[in-house]
DNA sequence: AACATACTCAACCGCACTGTA
DNA sequence: TTACAGTGCGGTTGAGTATGT
C-alpha cells in the first residue's frame, strides 16, 4: 500500500493535530521533526511541528501575561543582549521567544506611540522598571543561568513523561478530558514495566528502522529512548502493536470529531 | 449598533548553524 | 572535505479579539 502525498498543511492546527503530534513527541521525543512528521501522517512539515510543540505543546509551558517580573527581565535583558530572544527565553522559564518577541514589539510600539505623543518615556509603567534600583537585578534572580538548557530544550525525552504524553495543562476545557486515551495510558505501563529491560535501541536506530519500515508501511519495530547517553526505557513496539497504536489513534481522531461536533457546530478557533 | 483602530498571538519564512554520511 | 538534511533563531505576517469613536 502506498502512501500518497498529500498537500502540505498551513495555518492553524486543530486539536486532532495537537493530539497526534503530543502523541508522537511522546513515543519519539522532540527531535527528528521530519521524521515525526512523516509518521504521524499529519501533512505538516517538520518545522511546523517543532514550532508548535515550543510554543504551545510543550508541558512545562507558562500560560498568560507576562508577570511584571517577567517584563523587567526582559526589558533588562534586551538592553544588555539585544534582539536574542531565545537567550532571554532562557532567563524566562515557561517562557518561549516566541512569546517574549511578542511582548517586546508591543512594548516597543506603545513606546513609539507615547513618544509621538509628546509623553516622557518615564510615563511608560515597564520602562520605568529599568532604571530602578531596587528592581533586582538579571543575574540575582532565580532563574537558570545562560548556557542552562532551558525547559524546552530537552534534547529528547528521556522517559516518555507523563506530561509528554497527556497535554498541555492550560485550564481550559479540552477534548482531552474526555476520558483519556487509553492506549497511551497502558503504553506507559507497558513502559514502565519493560525499564528493566535489556533491548536498548538508541532513537537512531529507531529512527533508521522505521525508514526500512516505511517501504512496505510505516511502523516502527521498536520505541525506546537513548539520549544523552543513558537509556531511560526500552518499550518495543511491535508490528502489531505499532498497528493497534495507529488505530486507535485514528480511532480517537473520529471520536474527538464526534464531540467536537456535538460541543461547538461551528468548529474551533 | 456599526465601524475603525489597536492589540495579541500563533504561525510562516528565510537564513544560518550544526551534525552526519 | 564536502554536501546535504535537520534544527534553531529572528523577523514578519495575518487572523481574531478588544477597545474606542
Amino acid at each position: 500500500m502506498k502512501m500518497v502525498q498529500e498537500e502540505i498543511r498551513k495555518g492553524p492546527w486543530t486539536e486532532r493535530e495537537d493530539f497526534k503530534l503530543n502523541c508522537f513527541v511522546g513515543l519519539f521525543g522532540d527531535r527528528r521533526w521530519d521524521n515525526i512528521a512523516k509518521v504521524s501522517g499529519l501533512n505538516r512539515t517538520g518545522k511546523s511541528c517543532r514550532l508548535r510543540w515550543v510554543n504551545y505543546l510543550h508541558p512545562g509551558l507558562k500560560r498568560g501575561k507576562l508577570t511584571p517580573q517577567e517584563e523587567r527581565l526582559v526589558l533588562e535583558l534586551q538592553s544588555k543582549w539585544g534582539n536574542r530572544w531565545s537567550r532571554i527565553a532562557h532567563r524566562l522559564p515557561g517562557r518561549t521567544d516566541n512569546e517574549i518577541k511578542n511582548y517586546w514589539r508591543t512594548h516597543m510600539r506603545k513606546q513609539a506611540q507615547e513618544k509621538k505623543r509628546g509623553l516622557s518615556p518615564s510615563s511608560s509603567s515597564s520602562n520605568s522598571c529599568l532604571t530602578s534600583a531596587s528592581n533586582p537585578t538579571v543575574d540575582s534572580l532565580p532563574f537558570p543561568k545562560t548556557g542552562e538548557e532551558s525547559f524546552y530544550d530537552t534534547g529528547g525525552h528521556d522517559t516518555i513523561a507523563a506530561d509528554s504524553l497527556s497535554f498541555p495543562k492550560t485550564g481550559e476545557e479540552s477534548f482531552y478530558d474526555t476520558g483519556g486515551p487509553e492506549i497511551i495510558v497502558s503504553a506507559e505501563k507497558q513502559i514502565e514495566e519493560e525499564k528493566a529491560g535489556e533491548n536498548v535501541y538508541s532513537m537512531d536506530d529507531i529512527w533508521k528502522d522505521i525508514a526500512l519500515s516505511e517501504e512496505k508501511t510505516i511502523k516502527p519495530a521498536y520505541c525506546s529512548f537513548s539520549e544523552g547517553g543513558s537509556t531511560f526505557s526500552h518499550h518495543a513496539l511491535t508490528s502489531s502493536s505499532w498497528e493497534y497504536f495507529l488505530d486507535s489513534l485514528w480511532r480517537m481522531d473520529e471520536e474527538i470529531g464526534r464531540r467536537n461536533l456535538i460541543k461547538s457546530p461551528t468548529g474551533g478557533q
